[in-house]
DNA sequence: ACTAAATATTTGTATATGCAAATATATTTT
DNA sequence: AAAATATATTTGCATATACAAATATTTAGT
C-alpha cells in the first residue's frame, strides 16, 4: 500500500518520531522474552557489565534524563535485577544473582534484535544507518 | 565533549530514539509561539488543508494510533480550534475561524523549524536524511 | 571555619503515545 | 431479512519520558 503523500512526511519530525516508533516496536517483540522493556533491558545490560555504575553515567551512556534513569533502576529494583546503595552523594548500583543469571538471555536478545533488522535493511546498511543518526544527534 | 565509548550506542535502538528526542525537542521550541505541541500543530494544520478530514486518514498521514489522534483532537476541539461532527460511524474534522486566522503563523512554524535543523545539518544532507529515514521506516 | 556554588540523585507532576476493549455503524453473506 | 463480518472512532488503562523543584552532599571561595 502507497503512503499518501502528505508533505508532512517530508519533514524530519515525522520521519525521525515514526522510524523511532517502529525500531521501539521491533525491540519490544524481542525484549519480551524476558519480559523487560528494551530501556529496563539495556539499562540492565550496562549494570552487569559495570557493576557499581553511577545512575549520571547510566544517564550519559543511554542518553536519558536522570529522572528517567531513577525510574528505570526503581523498576528493576522492584524485580530484584539491580540493588543501589547510596553513601553520600553518590549511588552505586549492582546486579543481583538473578540478573547475572539472566545476562546469557539478555545478549540473546541484543543479537536477535540486531539480526532481525539487519536481515530487513541489510547488515552494511543498518551500520551505516547508525553511524549517520549518531552523527546527525550529535550535531543537534 | 566526547560521547562514551559504550557499545550500546552503536545499535538503532539508541541512535534512532536519540535523534526523534531531539528533534522534537527542537520541534517543541518552534511550536511554542503558537502554544501547541508539535503533533497538535501538524495535525491542525492537515485538518486546515483538509477541511472535513476524517480522524483515520489523519492516522494513516501522521503515522500514530487512532486513539493518539482522537486525544489530539479533544484537546484541539477544546482549545476551540477544530469541531467534530459525527454522522453514522464517520467523524468529519472542521478547523474553526480561530484556527483559520493561525494558518499562517503555524506555517511559520513549519519552515522556522525546517530552517533551523536543515542549517545544522545541512540542506541536502536533510533532504537526503528525509527520504532515507522514511524509505527505511516502510521496510520495516 | 563558614558560606556559596557545584554535583548527584530523587520526587512531583505532566505529557504523548499505544494496546485492547468497547461502541456504533455499514457492508456482506446466507 | 437476519446474522456475521468489517470499518471508524472512542475509552480505559498502562507506559516511558521529561522538566522543574526538592534533597542531600561535596567542593570552592573568602
Amino acid at each position: 500500500m502507497k503512503t499518501t503523500d502528505s508533505r508532512y512526511h517530508q519533514c524530519l519530525y515525522f520521519t525521525s518520531n515514526a522510524l523511532a516508533r517502529k525500531i521501539e516496536k521491533l525491540a519490544i517483540e524481542n525484549w519480551k522474552q524476558v519480559d523487560l522493556s528494551p530501556s529496563h533491558g539495556y539499562v540492565l545490560m550496562a549494570v552487569l557489565e559495570e557493576p557499581g555504575v553511577q545512575p549520571g553515567r547510566l544517564s550519559d551512556e543511554m542518553q536519558l534524563t536522570p529522572s528517567t534513569i531513577t525510574r528505570l533502576l526503581e523498576k528493576l529494583e522492584e524485580k530484584k535485577l539491580v540493588i543501589r546503595t547510596t553513601e553520600g552523594k553518590i549511588t552505586n548500583v549492582y546486579p543481583t544473582p538473578k540478573a547475572k543469571e539472566l545476562f546469557p538471555q539478555l545478549k540473546k536478545c541484543v543479537t536477535a534484535f540486531y539480526q532481525q533488522y539487519a536481515s530487513i535493511i541489510g547488515h552494511k546498511e543498518s551500520n551505516q544507518l547508525v553511524k549517520t543518526l549518531g552523527a546527525i544527534a550529535d550535531q543537534l
